[in-house]
DNA sequence: GTGGTCTAGACCACG
DNA sequence: GTGGTCTAGACCACC
């Protein structure tokens, strides 16, 4: 369902919040909905559980997420706007790369071509 | 001249080195140039001077700087091709934080937007 | 006749046990009456029936009820002052929760403030 | 500066987050100044550097601490009104307790009693 | 020295 | 089986 990049240099567990965001945002993952468990997900991603744990339990603490002990996690109800906000923030992450990539010299041409080669490169 | 964001999880030398790597790809450095002194700069980011140094120190290593000795760092000759070498590494940043806004659950069209977004208001 | 918050850090299992304990200890289920079955409980807590039966199994262990085979269960004749023994652990628990108000910065006025709203919307 | 209590079935980092809290709250640390390091604080707990640092990610989440790298965590710029909406959460937590304490079949004058017990204690 | 992330493994309580 | 906390220790980057 989800997909991390080992490699890159962000930390896992936002990567995966990030997944897990998306997954609620794009509908995929419905209020009321059970998510994958933390050890199935952790082992799915070849991560440790307790890295899997921090990204549900922050995602809680936002309202996401809600668990219940002895019984998995589901997605909150109100989550769809607590999602969407998390989208704001996404997009708060993106305005700022792009500020780095200008401050580093990258002109919008340039930008607008790694743009259009990604968009390709995912479909 | 610069300006960097003390509140992002980027290391502040990379910014830093972004910043001036991008002053000399875009030509506000020129070759023979002197660039600002490293206590000036501390000074106007408010960031500790070694890491403001440290930026040198390792553009210097790439040759996009050279310091005279007491005098301050002057932009190196072959500067420009070195520092659009740079670009390539901020190039791989903006493709990996395309990945991660694609992640986070970003439509194509919201990064688009995003990007138009940034461009009007940059002008 | 009880009530319970499922998002409490408190196990769910403690809350219907010191909610029935304080049916009984406010003389609402007096000895020799019947106690309201576990799937009716259940049901109205919207809980697992195991925890309700887990609930009920300690205040049987206690000798605050008492099961009669087939016919649900009953509040044993000594029930008054186990259920009052059990009152010494609220009072306890009350206390931490005291401590942990004032630890996290909370004035004594705040606290007196508190319990006066309480009180008032008990009644 | 803060003390906690290990043998409280409240978590520890909540117990820390509370302390850090309270001392911002209770302007004995002021927005600009410097918080004991985590290591430093974790040493005098005799607790588990990863259960501070994590109180410590928390809040600054929340937005009461901030983080420079390599050089500690400060109270940050808005703390004050963060921190005293921290109170909110520790009022509700001491209105949820007791409530608790009500379903526990305590009575006012009990309740009232550990508040006057647990002050002249606290004196 | 500082904060930050991650892993590993133990333990608890709940269902 | 579930989530949750805590410890221990390694490793990284920054100042």
């Amino acid at each position: 369902m989800i997909d991390i990049d080992p490699r890159s240099p962000l930390p896992l567990n936002d990567q995966i919040k990030a997944g897990l965001r998306g997954l609620v945002a794009r509908g995929l993952l419905k209020p009321g909905e059970q998510a994958p468990s933390i050890r199935a997900l952790a082992g799915q991603l070849r991560v440790n559980p307790n890295t899997v744990a921090r990204a549900f339990r922050e995602l809680i603490a936002e309202g996401v997420f809600e668990a219940r002990r002895g019984d998995g996690s589901y997605v909150a109800d109100g989550a769809l706007k607590k999602a969407e906000r998390g989208l704001d923030h996404a997009r708060e992450r993106l305005l700022d790369a792009l500020s780095e990539a200008r401050r580093s010299g990258l002109e919008w041409s340039d930008i607008e071509g790694a743009v259009r080669a990604k968009k390709s490169e995912d479909k």
